[in-house]
RNA sequence: GGUUCCGUGGCCGAGUGGCUAGGCUGAGCUCUGCAAAAGCUCCUACAGCGGUUCGAAUCCGCUCGGAACCUCCA
């Protein structure tokens, strides 16, 4: 039996605003596209969050069995503020701005982004596809929208025709809006507009003699709309209808809107079954955003440079913090709420290398109470996981399972006394659901072999000193690598443990 | 103005018709050469007002307060 039959998944569906049992297109498949990045900047820990959620959505999949494709763009075709604007795109400010060319400011962005990513431990995707890779793709999407009249070409632009596709199918399914209140709401464009309709949105758009991320099209030299590339590149790799298609909050209008309806009117058939929406991260209750200037960079975070922090923080401690809410809710970003996290976080990983030295000899079984309660937390971490990816309240679970842990470890607990395939089980579930799961590890800087190494050679002489019972030196050892940063902990045997502060 | 959503204990945050969330903080106990860690116990709760129900933090209505989206955004 596959994993993932056995703890089946709920899954919050934003077309249908309902948790709903998730069935994949084609049985031990998932295919996946989740909007990534526009280049033009560096990313900030709002954007880290979306993507650190659909890592870990990825990461279960897989853990149940699944085989996922998992596809997540690089936009590094810049954007205009809206489509009436005719000078640079964000990508070209940029560059002006940096005095680069435009594909610098691309290869760079994109680099201090996979470098955040890796930080956070987030997985790559399985393809990482990029816009300006997609261009002919593009235009051919294009030309097939005006053949079927839902898209018509103006001075050189080209806009899809929203009227003329809401006439046979919903525009709005997503968002919940309807195009009559559109039209009257949203903001007045200017007189020279070619567009019919304002809620008509751009497919391609005509560059501008100045513009310098330019191609030739069938209507001239130009440059792709926003939303078109999403649909190229999700349809390309993952197919007409797919699995799951996600992205932040921010994007569901108009960019997600627009995307089902590009592909609906080009295809006939709805591109997504599930749609999923990760919730902002807040700070004082306004979302983080680039514009409204409240905006963390994780470099600012790791260094405590930023007024809003007392201290610097690690990425697992605020990858911790973030899992401790659910994906679908806010989540507010404060130096109290990081300093709460990093304590908690502290506990698990201490469990973690704790319960990774434990080794059930025999087969015991006498403890079947305990060993029933360790079994049915473990099956909890994988029901909670399946309920929605509800991480916060598998990290309760796993906050049990730490205390069973220390239960063991202090003898509390007789190891050898319980039955050993359900220790088996709930240790390699505690260790793969932190690890495999969750994504939770050491600090990286507290991973240093040779540090390590000579922390261990002191701990080996206070051994020594407190078996001679020369307390005197072996309080200075510990009190000297407290004032250090490190933290000697004597158990009941003799044995020490430390942890870095 | 429209769309979507939220308001939980000192703080952060799960939860959804009846059964302990969890973490952090605070108080106490046990263990310990001393500490630390750990284990155990305790403390404070569902914005307000009505309604449905045997029973609501959970469903419905209203009021108050807050947010996101409607324009680039994760």
């Amino acid at each position: 039996m596959k994993q993932y039959e056995k703890f089946p998944l709920q899954i919050t569906n934003s077309l249908s605003r309902k948790k709903e049992p998730f069935k994949s297109l084609i049985e031990g498949f998932v295919g996946m596209y989740v909007c990534g990045p526009t280049v033009y900047n560096n990313v900030h820990l709002g954007n880290v969050r979306t993507f650190l959620t659909f890592d870990i959505i990825a990461r279960y999949f897989r853990y149940l069995g699944y085989k996922v494709r998992y596809v997540r763009n690089i936009t590094d075709v810049g954007h205009l503020e809206n489509d009436a604007d005719e000078g640079e795109d964000k990508i070209a400010k940029r560059a002006r701005f940096e005095q680069l060319e435009p594909m610098e400011v691309v290869k760079s962005y994109t680099e201090g982004f996979h470098e955040v990513m890796r930080q956070f431990n987030i997985l790559p995707p399985s393809i990482e596809p990029s816009a300006t890779g997609h261009i002919v793709e593009q235009i051919e999407i294009t030309k097939k929208l005006i053949d079927k009249g839902l898209a018509y070409e103006a001075n050189g632009s080209v806009y899809f025709n929203v009227r003329k596709y809401n006439e046979s199918h919903h525009y709005g399914i997503l968002s919940g809006r309807n195009i009559e209140e559109l039209m009257e709401s949203g903001r007045d464009l200017d007189s020279q507009d070619e567009k019919h309709e304002k809620i008509d949105f751009a497919l391609w758009k005509k560059a501008s003699p100045y513009h310098i991320m330019r191609w030739p099209s069938p209507w001239g030299d130009g440059f792709p709309g926003w939303h078109i590339e999403c649909t190229v590149m999700s349809t390309k790799y993952l197919g007409e209808t797919f699995d799951i298609h996600g992205g932040g909050m921010d994007l569901k209008f108009p960019h997600h809107e627009c995307e089902i309806a590009q592909a609906t009117g080009a295809n006939q058939k709805s591109p997504v079954n599930y749609w999923l929406h990760s919730n902002m991260l807040t700070v004082n209750g306004q979302k983080m955003s680039k514009s409204l200037g409240n905006s963390f960079l994780p470099k600012e975070l790791f260094a405590g440079d930023h007024p809003l922090l007392e201290r610097g923080y690690g990425a697992m401690t605020v990858r911790f913090f973030m899992l401790q809410s659910h994906y679908s809710s806010t989540l507010d970003f404060s130096n109290e709420a990081l300093s709460a996290a990093e304590k908690g976080f502290k506990k698990l990983i201490a469990s973690l290398n704790t319960v990774k030295k434990f080794v059930h000899e025999g087969k015991g079984g006498s403890d079947q109470k305990i060993s029933e309660e360790l079994h049915t937390l473990a099956e909890e971490c994988h029901l909670t996981m399946s309920d929605d990816f509800n991480t916060a309240k598998t990290l309760a679970v796993l906050f049990e399972m730490s205390s069973r842990i220390n239960d063991i470890k202090s003898g509390n607990i007789s190891l050898q006394n319980l039955d050993q395939e359900k220790f088996n089980l709930f240790q390699s579930t505690y260790i793969n659901t932190m690890e495999q799961v969750l994504g939770l590890r050491e600090e990286e800087e507290h991973n240093h072999e040779l540090l390590n190494g000579v922390i261990q050679v002191l701990i080996d002489l206070r051994k020594k000193a407190r078996t001679d019972r020369n307390y005197l030196l072996s309080d200075k050892i510990r009190d000297e690598l407290k004032q250090k940063g490190v933290q000697v902990m004597d158990a009941k045997d003799g044995e020490m443990t430390w942890a870095i502060e």
